[in-house]
DNA sequence: GTTGACCCGTCTATTGCTTCACAGTTTACG
DNA sequence: CGTAAACTGTGAAGCAATAGACGGGTCAAC
């Protein structure tokens, strides 16, 4: 049977060898077997399940839910990746936030304006530059809050827009489609 | 002069004691003054630094980098803030980019598919839906190319559309500009 | 068998806090 | 004045997910 050593599994697997061995003493991924030096050692299998691993860790998935995934279950399974997508919905909000935060610190500083973030009026800037009016645009947030509400209401925040104005626009998209 | 305690002031800026006793530890926001007993005194000059170390904390800039900061020096402020917001760019293609393996994996699985990510097919049906032509949908992008390269590049990652096509698409954009 | 290179396991550091435990201090109330 | 509650200080440990240092074991070539 072919073993791997540590470290030959590590470079298969692309990750750093200290991060295989918190996998292994925290549970996650235990080396299945030792060499008479105390040299941990891996099979084919283990690999197998560290891609697993990885592919999941690529996406943001903690340590834990990982373990509570691959371990059989998979009832939970969906359930934790749908959380996990929300999450990263408020983090991308979160993201937006702070960047229009800088943004706007930077503008009360000796000016440079090389870096700049997408707000509101960049944004209807482009679409009227593309040929969009009015009615269009309301067409188009119509659309957008019929079709996934909730992104929508990601976008707006994404851009900059409070809150408040956001409630505001999605109240008038919903009734735009109403009245259509 | 009017001091508070360290309780009084964690309450007035809305964070917790512990935190206080961090960044004194850290020399972030020491205590301007000890009682006799010991306890730390804040002064409304605390009061005033720590509002500006918040504001820095909420565009999540590091305690290290908010310290220098701070700390006098406005010259490496601006030049902190922007790769500050050089990060937070690559964050979201990274957040964005996580929601769409995940979206990609949830497919997979028993379908659910009340949670969704803004992909291209999605986007392009939106615009279509506001009556947005193939011709219009060019100029947008090439405005948007020519307005802000970094941001379409970003937002173009963020519908999940991989490297190589985002590169063509922002070639054909630039050729769009040029051409009319 | 010996040298040197390399690899191993273990331990510590990181960030920005939070929580804990324990001991001293101040405050409120009777 | 006494006592109990609520506060304060210090120090340590813990969290996620690695990265890096350290000393010592192992392996290949000679």
């Amino acid at each position: 049977m072919k073993t791997y050593t540590i470290s030959q599994l590590a470079v298969r697997a692309g990750l750093s060898r200290s991060t295989l061995l918190y996998y292994d003493r925290c549970g996650l991924l235990k080396a299945e077997f030792r060499s008479p030096a105390g040299y941990r050692l891996y099979t084919e299998e283990s690999l197998k399940r560290l891609n697993r691993i990885c592919s999941l860790r690529a996406a943001g998935v903690s340590l834990t839910d990982i373990g509570l995934i691959i371990s059989g279950d998979t009832n939970p399974g969906a359930e934790i990746l749908e959380r996990r997508l929300a999450e990263l919905g408020r983090e991308a909000v979160r993201i937006r936030q702070q960047q229009h935060l800088i943004s706007a610190m930077l503008k009360k500083m000796p000016g440079r304006r090389k870096a700049q973030v997408m707000d509101k009026a960049a944004w209807v800037e482009l679409l009227r530059a593309a040929g969009m009016n009015e009615h269009a645009m309301w067409t188009w947030h119509a659309e957008f809050e019929r079709s996934a509400p909730e992104m929508h209401r990601e976008f707006l925040l994404s851009l900059g827009i409070p809150s408040p104005e956001v409630r505001k626009i999605r109240q008038k998209s919903k009734a735009f489609t109403a009245q259509a």
